[in-house]
DNA sequence: TGTTTTTCTTGTCCTAGTTCAATGCCCAGA
DNA sequence: TCTGGGCATTGAACTAGGACAAGAAAAACA
């Protein structure tokens, strides 16, 4: 069981690859290893990333007008982070953050490789929009969440949604995600506690 | 100037396709008339089409567990409207309801033309997910303005992103997709006034 | 044209969530 | 083993925005 396997069986959860196929993708691939703590991707730069992760966990976020971080969001093990934005289709710097909150491993594409895979497998094309088919859907109903539910009902969807995530981050990362004070998610843990 | 070069110059921003390709493409669009006040997906449903607006305006809407509604999106002249979700690829009913707000003409792909186009045209596989992109970067741009502005910057940026909307749709229309009450939004609007 | 229905405004009261500040906690590092 | 710096908790005072109600205005429609 090699550090491909995994990365594999993720791209090939809607779509059917070729072995010859998932060659190309995982020779195009780069292994990188990043400490905890590490920012990855600052406001303003290019990303020349985008990051499958083995092992670890990290965070992306949004710094606003008042210096308050927001966080988009925490990717764990089978997940992508990497600036998905449409900006670099306009060529434009990234507006957001990119942090490891632990020791990370990642398979990575550049810009570069990635259009190579698409050259050479186009059927990668559909199965990278099929993910950001599902990412949209996630933040979609997210964007639904925030606006229409109370911070306890937002706070145990997300233990639902996301079981490993509050042993591993700190709470303010969490509270920060569901946009609320970190202050406030206590007093609702709190809440959760006595009953 | 036919009814196709709108869809056509859309479809062409970000990538380049040839005539050819281009006359598969509109061969498989279907063309719809829709009357104001149409509901063209309830929730619950599978979503059959996705749908280019050539003109006229429609929402697109949740309605949460309290019976209250939250607008995701107006999509406008040059947009496209579906269940873009991920449930699609899971067979799961659509969330979301679509509305027009006004008299409208569409052209649409359902399921199976949409398969038959990346079939017989595969680059617009490509075309699409720069689309789904392009969406899923205003909607986390969206959830960031939600979760750390106050209403007036958002109704604020809201005015200057969609200049056009205002004057089209219903002000608590707009109040629910900025995911505050009708009756703050006017609080808002008259602290405008009079400035 | 008047009539009905929908939309918008304004005021009052109320609450979920914020801000600020104080306290204690839990480790990571020397 | 001590120590200092992030974390979490709790409380008190405050505020942005919500809920409700009533009237005005503006569309829709016949």
């Amino acid at each position: 069981m090699d550090m491909y396997s995994q990365i594999n069986k993720s791209i090939s959860r809607y779509v059917t690859f070729t072995q010859q196929e998932l060659d190309i993708f995982n020779s195009l691939l780069e292994y990188r290893k990043v400490p905890k703590k590490t920012i990855m991707l600052h406001e303003g730069e290019m990303c020349n990333f985008e990051a499958f992760v083995i092992k670890g966990c990290v965070r992306k976020y949004y710094i606003d007008a008042n210096g308050f971080e927001v966080i988009l969001q925490f990717a764990i093990e089978d997940a992508w982070v990497g600036d998905n934005s449409f900006s670099i289709y306009e060529d434009k710097p990234s507006r957001v953050f990119i942090e490891t909150l632990e020791d990370c491993e990642f398979l990575t594409f550049n810009p570069e490789t990635k259009e190579e895979l698409f050259e050479r497998a186009p059927k990668f094309e559909r199965a990278f929009r099929i993910l950001i088919q599902r990412h949209l859907t996630i933040t979609q109903d997210r964007l639904f969440n925030t606006i229409s539910k109370p911070a306890m009902e937002k706070y145990l969807d997300f233990l639902e949604l996301y079981p490993t995530v509050p042993q591993r981050v700190a709470q303010h990362y969490i509270a920060s995600y569901l946009g609320i004070s970190a202050e406030f998610l206590s007093k609702v843990r709190a809440k959760i506690a006595k009953q």
